[in-house]
RNA sequence: GCGCACGUGGCGUAAUUGGUAGCCGCGCUAGACUUAGGAUCUAGUGUCUAACGACGUGGGGGUUCGAGUCCCUUCGUGCGCACCA
């Protein structure tokens, strides 16, 4: 019998599906198991060849854990949530969930056919009610929550409203969008609108005047992960900043718990590092200065408070409420004028030109250690969202103050001795001071760390501010401004923003008959009929972002089909969190910060167990694609062949990749492939046309994406499992090509050569030679190693060592190779169960015993043989069975030459090679 | 600019973690077999050399008996953050 992939495969995932083999359930009797992919979201392009890299190594590890007695929960499920459907529904009017169930469809047919593990009872989808009421629940919890910076967790608002009846703000330790000061007498005298208003300042889940990126093209704001550059991540539009009032939930009460989490997360230190940088934790001073003749203060933050005797100037960014505030008459015009101006620049434009812009308010701060008038200053270089928008410039020691002192000529005071600023500043933190002397505080003559120190201790004890770490991770921004998401579970009471009840939940999207924006400019939701709640109060017609739906999915899996909760107590218990997630790093600053808030929060609320959602993690790399181009002579519709591009004016153009064929183009498929190139002519060489290449990322819209099912037809499933991890590491990216699929397939075929022989199965019950059992078991040993580091490709290249040395031992014994059966299953999962059912039995291959290896088997072909050195230290020596006695002896001469090196020292290990000695190691 | 990775044959990659560099596969060369294929098998394949041999892990330097691996420096590539005070 042949090896017949087609017939084999179909079968087997047949019988997997009657059989439930995949079907689990918790069972306290065995360790749990947690295996994760990141869902994806169910694009109109289909699953390609990139996404299973991933997918492949968790189902080896899912399928290896099992086989190690594990129960193991492996799901799949779909984030149906996006942009790219509602864009699609805009063009042709077809109702989004209708396209996105179809691209789900093909999905699902897609990833049946490479074989997974996944247990399909636990599919979630993120546009489900059933599993988005959970998304809105959260929010009303969310809502419904503060955070304590004492306690450091989330705690009810109503203990809060209860805190400000008491005491007002007195002793209130919550992180708030403002610091607020009020008495309870304050408070209570406030009405029901204005209290909803101050509550606001500290919900974690709240309506907030922000500054937004508002994409016009997209006719919605993006969080500060969608996007890249002054551009939308989705569509590469440009955004502009903007304040808008929006729902945000309030990361950044979790910041220092965010980073801390991450030293007890076993993630790779590049991925960290990322969240770290995206956190941005530092630690510095808020001061205060004073305006010279006004009441006004300027509180400024600075991580350099070392340098305050060397500030000659203030700047606020533009955006800042300090502006209006400090602005002279005079000076009006100009200040407006230069707004006005900085208002029109999108942030991407103000990014590229990086021109040296600012005006001067009119009025003066005060120094308030050296009491000297300086001058305050508006520019867009100073951040309005970050510490306080405004800054104390030090020019002498900040290459931005400087860049923007000797353009409008100002001071520039160097603080450090030694240091030369005449031709830029000197931003290093080292050096001893100097020209920093006033009352109350001298730092000349220090280090610069110490005066940091002993500034901060100054400011702590005169009261002109106070020591503050101030974290760069920005709340995040909630509102969507569009149909396909989840409804708000909100409603306004005269103005007032109400979450509904938690038992009225879902609430549903509702239908609409358009889904642009309504042509006075509301979101889709707008255009909803009976969009209110039964008493008549208007629903919230924002949606919530793609993050909402995917950050607590791995939960609900635990518990799918749950209704009283997102999961219950029992079955969090019992699964926990994530033992291995597997997915891109693209997600490093979205979903993976905010997986970790939500969960961060559920756990503050008592509603999970666990503090991290994702004990370890790998990121797969990213499969390229090879795009393909080719060349068309400018206004004509003739195609030149890549070599002789250069005698032409040609523009290059995408084909795809389908029609083209190792760098050749199939030209009859090409006029075929669009209208516009029916008539299309071609220059060729040597009869071809040659195709240029380059590598791109793998999307619809480089025509390079290459979908797996060719693959898995033309030579299956577990050719493409093994390939794909074969390719090499699985963090590393690299472009896609079939160049070594055939040496993949070939190993294939081998490997069923030794149980098959012209359609006879010759597994016999010998006892097994020496030789063949040392391949075993040297298998057994690296898969093991290998699979636990996820170095898969190794162990494709050892399974191919293996069954090569077997096919020439022409080593037929069951004891050999039912192991080996069990060996393969994780990675060709199809031929392993062929082959188990072959070796007679009736159970699947899945629920076999990962083997373990028997050392002596390794080292059964070598002797041992012992050598003194002088009497002090005694140590063995491997030497090949073959060795002679003269090779031995020549062994313990280079031993005792090797000795002169080390005269005294202890000998740790010796490390002989075959017939002559290479080393002594010594300590 | 700051931070983090990484750099090995024609190509994808490997190296017991400081111990024979190039495993495994692709490709290539030669041969065998054959109703000829996108099949299978055998041998060879880092560079230079007719050969002995020498050289060889981006470049330079260092530590070590011994360095692809550790340290310094330089160049190059990729990723993250980026006017964050």
């Amino acid at each position: 019998m042949e090896y017949n992939h087609r017939d084999i495969e179909n079968r087997w995932q047949q019988w997997w599906k009657d059989n439930g083999t995949y079907t689990v359930r918790e069972d306290a009797s065995r360790p749990k198991y947690y295996v994760l992919d990141m869902f994806p979201y169910p694009s109109g392009a289909g699953l390609h060849v990139g996404h299973p890299l991933g997918y492949i190594a968790s189902d080896i590890y899912a399928r290896y854990k099992r086989l190690c007695g594990f129960n193991v929960l492996h799901p799949m499920g779909y984030d149906a949530y996006g942009l790219p459907a509602e864009q699609y529904a805009i063009q042709t009017g077809q109702h989004p969930e209708t396209t996105t169930s179809q691209n789900i469809s093909r999905y699902r047919q897609q990833l049946d056919r490479i074989g997974f593990c996944y247990d399909w009872n636990r599919e979630i989808r993120t546009c489900d009610p059933e599993y988005y009421r959970w998304t809105q629940w959260a929010f009303i919890r969310m809502f419904g929550s503060w955070y304590d910076t004492e306690a450091c967790k989330a705690r009810p608002v109503d203990e809060l409203c209860k805190h400000l009846d008491d005491n007002g703000t007195e002793g209130l330790h919550a992180a708030g969008t403002k610091e607020l000061c009020l008495t309870a007498d304050q408070w209570k005298a406030m009405d029901e609108k204005q209290k909803s208003d101050t509550l606001m300042n500290w919900r974690l889940a709240y309506l907030g005047n922000t500054m937004v990126n508002w994409c016009p093209q997209l006719g919605t704001v993006l969080a500060n992960d969608e996007v890249s550059e002054g551009l939308s991540v989705r569509g590469g539009y440009p955004v502009e900043q903007k304040v808008m009032y929006q729902w945000c939930l309030r990361v950044s009460a979790y910041a220092q718990r965010l980073l801390d989490g991450l030293d007890t997360l076993d993630w790779t230190d590049s991925l960290k590092e990322t969240q770290r940088n995206w956190i941005g934790r530092s630690e510095g001073a808020e001061m205060r200065f004073p305006i010279d003749g006004s009441d006004v203060e300027l509180e400024i933050f600075t991580t350099r408070a070392d340098t305050i005797f060397g500030v000659t100037f203030m700047v606020l960014a533009p955006e800042s409420a300090y502006v209006d505030m400090v602005t002279t008459p005079a000076q009006r015009e100009a200040v407006d004028q230069y707004l006005a101006a900085v208002k029109h620049k999108t942030e991407r434009e103000r990014m590229i030109e990086k021109k040296v812009t600012g005006v001067f308010t009119g009025s003066y701060a005060v120094n308030p250690l050296t009491g000297k008038k300086i001058p305050v200053w508006v520019s867009d270089y100073v951040l309005a969202g970050y510490g306080t928008g405004a800054i104390m410039a030090v020019p002498a020691h900040d290459s931005r103050d400087y860049a923007f002192a000797r353009h409008f000529d100002l001071p520039v005071i160097p603080l450090i001795e030694g240091a030369d600023v005449s031709e830029s500043s000197f931003d290093a933190k080292e050096g001893r001071m100097i020209n920093s002397c006033g009352p109350g505080l001298d730092l000349n003559g220090m280090e610069v760390k110490d005066a940091i120190a002993a500034t901060k201790r100054y400011i702590r004890e005169s009261g002109i501010g106070r020591v503050k770490v101030n974290y760069r991770l920005r709340d995040a921004i909630f509102s969507r401004q569009r149909y396909w998401g989840e409804p708000f579970p909100v409603y306004y009471k005269d103005g007032i923003p109400c979450v509904m009840d938690e038992s009225a939940l879902p609430l549903l999207l509702p239908e609409i008959d358009e889904y642009r924006p309504t042509d006075s400019g509301e979101p889709p939701l707008g255009r909803a009929k009976a969009w209110h709640t039964p008493e008549g109060y208007p629903l919230e017609l924002c949606t919530m972002p793609g993050f909402a739906g995917s950050s607590a999915y791995y939960l609900r899996y635990m518990d799918p089909h749950n209704p009283e909760a997102l999961v219950s107590h029992e079955a969090n218990a019992y699964w926990r969190s994530v033992d291995l997630y597997v997915g891109g790093t693209e997600h490093a600053t979205g979903h993976l910060i905010y997986s970790r808030f939500w969960n961060k929060f559920l756990f503050d609320i008592g509603a999970v167990v666990e503090q991290e959602p994702f004990r370890k993690l790998i990121n797969q790399g990213m499969i390229q694609g090879r795009t393909s181009f080719v060349y068309r002579i400018k206004d004509t519709n003739t195609f030149v062949s890549y070599g002789l591009k250069d005698q032409y004016d040609v523009t290059p153009i995408r084909v795809d990749v389908n029609i083209v064929s190792n760098d050749i183009l199939d030209t009859e498929a090409f006029r075929k492939w669009r209208p516009d190139y029916a008539t299309a002519e071609f220059i060729l060489e040597d009869g071809k046309y040659v195709c240029g290449w380059a590598v791109e990322k793998m999307s619809k819209s480089m025509f390079n994406v290459v979908n797996p099912d060719m693959i898995v037809e033309r030579y299956g499933a577990d050719t493409l499992r093994l390939y794909e991890m074969f390719l090499g590491p699985v963090e590393q990216s690299k472009p896609w090509d079939t160049n070594g699929i055939d040496g993949v397939n070939r190993f294939l075929r081998k490997l069923w050569n030794l149980f098959y022989k012209g359609g006879e199965f010759l597994v016999d019950g010998s006892e097994p030679s020496a030789e063949a059992l040392k391949a075993l078991h040297t298998l057994i040993k690296k898969v093991t190693g290998d699979i636990e580091q996820f170095s898969y490709n190794t162990s494709v290249a050892a399974f191919m060592i293996c069954v090569n040395e077997l096919t020439r031992l022409k080593c037929r014994s069951r004891k050999v190779l039912e192991p080996l059966v069990v060996l393969l299953a994780p990675f060709a999962p199809h031929m392993a169960e062929e082959l188990w059912h072959a070796l007679g039995h009736d159970t699947t291959v899945c629920d076999a015993l990962w083997p373990v290896w028997d050392e002596a088997c390794l080292v059964e072909s070598t002797v041992q043989m012992a050598v003194s050195f002088n009497g002090k230290a005694r140590y063995n020596i491997t030497l090949p069975a073959d060795a002679t006695k003269e090779q031995a002896q020549e062994t313990a001469l280079a031993h005792e030459q090797a000795a002169r090196w080390i005269d005294g020292k202890t000998i740790r290990k010796v490390i002989v090679v075959p017939g002559k000695i290479v080393n002594i190691v010594v300590g």
